[in-house]
DNA sequence: GCGACTTTGTGCGCGTATTCACAAAGGCTT
DNA sequence: AAGCCTTTGTGAATACGCGCACAAAGTCGC
């Protein structure tokens, strides 16, 4: 049975609620931001404004890990950042190839999120003739045909797939048959995977559309036509985020 | 007030679930790729199927917009691509600036997701004099001093930042206050923005290191313990680098 | 026109997530 | 050493989302 993009999936034995882990990398970030600015300690009312969440909810979260606090005192942010960062893996590298070099595919090539947290992109391979052996951010693209070789050959273990819609199924598949248990995926389709396989998916029309929905509630309900809708203090609007 | 990016959906007489409205997105486009192909009508069994949810959801999340359903035979596929793009604001034009035209703003730029889905960009800007005049997908970089200009004379409700994180706050605070309520943030920053406003945050760095969490757990759980677990001895881990 | 069959729409129970509010725990001052 | 003050960690209440299972509703064949 094929399981489709459900990130809901069973908590293990250390369960750490899926929410949970999808705000860890947030608090991350906040975290060594402060690091960076030389900060030592944090109580989770500071980490939680500037994570953007509840405090109750950031210190359930961070409960989750162990007691890392101290009472009366706040969280040591070193401390704090070594633990998140082990439980969210990223005390290894880990390899990540890039599967189709168009306009985003480059974008993320270029990326620098990726080296700095431990993420080595070890390929970038598109089926284009006329891409194939261009130079792009330092490395030269590969073509498709040696997807497995490359996925083999350097251990990758996350398959970014940046693609037309079309090609996106197809090369899942070889992904995931050449062992890839981790897919991040841009083109706009569902992707079907075997169990044991996790696929996010990152989509920008559809986040469009969700504040399109939004903008226009704010507007004045569907049907309602009026762009230029700013300025105003909309009654009950919402808050939303989260991706 | 300033929110943040917590959120929690203040449910309005109209009342969609935000879980509902997220996939609404997902049907629409598994029903155009049905109309593409020239189906009339379709069971929730099938298009849950298409859209990789179960299908009481999806007769749910339907539900929820009305009774467009007819018991027996199913959906009427152009009918409800009609009533889900209206119920997300989908049969009006957004008009959208994207600023921080780097690699990836340059990508957005030339992303057909745009354009097809009502979804016009009137402008793209960024404070570097060196892009500022370059011709883009057909457009040309304005600079970041004409943003309220732009803002107000295309009436421009959805701001799109792809700027660095440094830079996005600021970018925020003034297409904020320029009028726009709607704010798709590539910025790897939490934005503070005003209630009424919302944001939505796509992070490629959050997903990887999502993925990254339950690919060490398929392995073998988070362990590979370090020897020197100790307190405040974060060990050669990795070091990390704001982008 | 009628019965069998298909498919929708939804009531209900369950598990997860969020938030409040407070007792327990630790540091700091005197 | 004792008490005060701050902040964590968590029990409990609430809200939310999901999916099963089924009755209601409509179609189709005869």
């Amino acid at each position: 049975m094929t399981s489709r993009q459900n990130h809901h999936r069973v908590r293990a034995e250390r369960g750490i609620p899926e929410a949970t882990v999808a705000r860890l990398p947030v608090y991350l970030r906040a975290l060594t931001g402060l690091q960076d600015r030389g900060v030592a300690t944090v109580s989770s009312e500071e980490l939680a404004a500037a994570a953007g969440v509840n405090s109750a909810k950031l210190r359930k979260d961070l409960s989750h890990l162990g007691s890392y606090g101290t009472r009366g005192v706040g969280y040591e942010v070193e401390y704090l950042v070594y633990q998140i960062s082990r439980e969210l893996g990223l005390t290894q590298d880990w390899v990540v190839a890039i599967i189709g070099v168009g306009n985003l595919g480059r974008a993320l090539a270029g990326y620098g999120g990726f080296a700095s947290r431990g993420f080595r992109v070890a390929g970038l391979l598109d089926a284009d003739e006329s891409i194939v052996g261009q130079e792009i951010s330092g490395m030269t693209v590969e073509h498709i045909d040696r997807l497995e070789d490359i996925i083999a050959g350097h251990g990758v273990s996350i398959a970014v797939i940046a693609t037309p819609a079309g090609a996106a199924q197809g090369v899942c598949d070889r992904v995931v048959a050449a062992g890839v248990t981790s897919v991040l995926n841009f083109a706009p389709v569902v992707l079907s995977v075997p169990d044991g396989v996790d696929v996010r998916k990152v989509d920008l029309s559809i986040e469009l559309q969700i504040l399109a929905f939004h903008e226009q509630r704010k507007a004045g309900g569907p049907g309602d036509y009026d762009p230029v809708a700013g300025g105003g203090a909309p009654p009950g609007a919402t808050q939303y985020v989260e991706a």
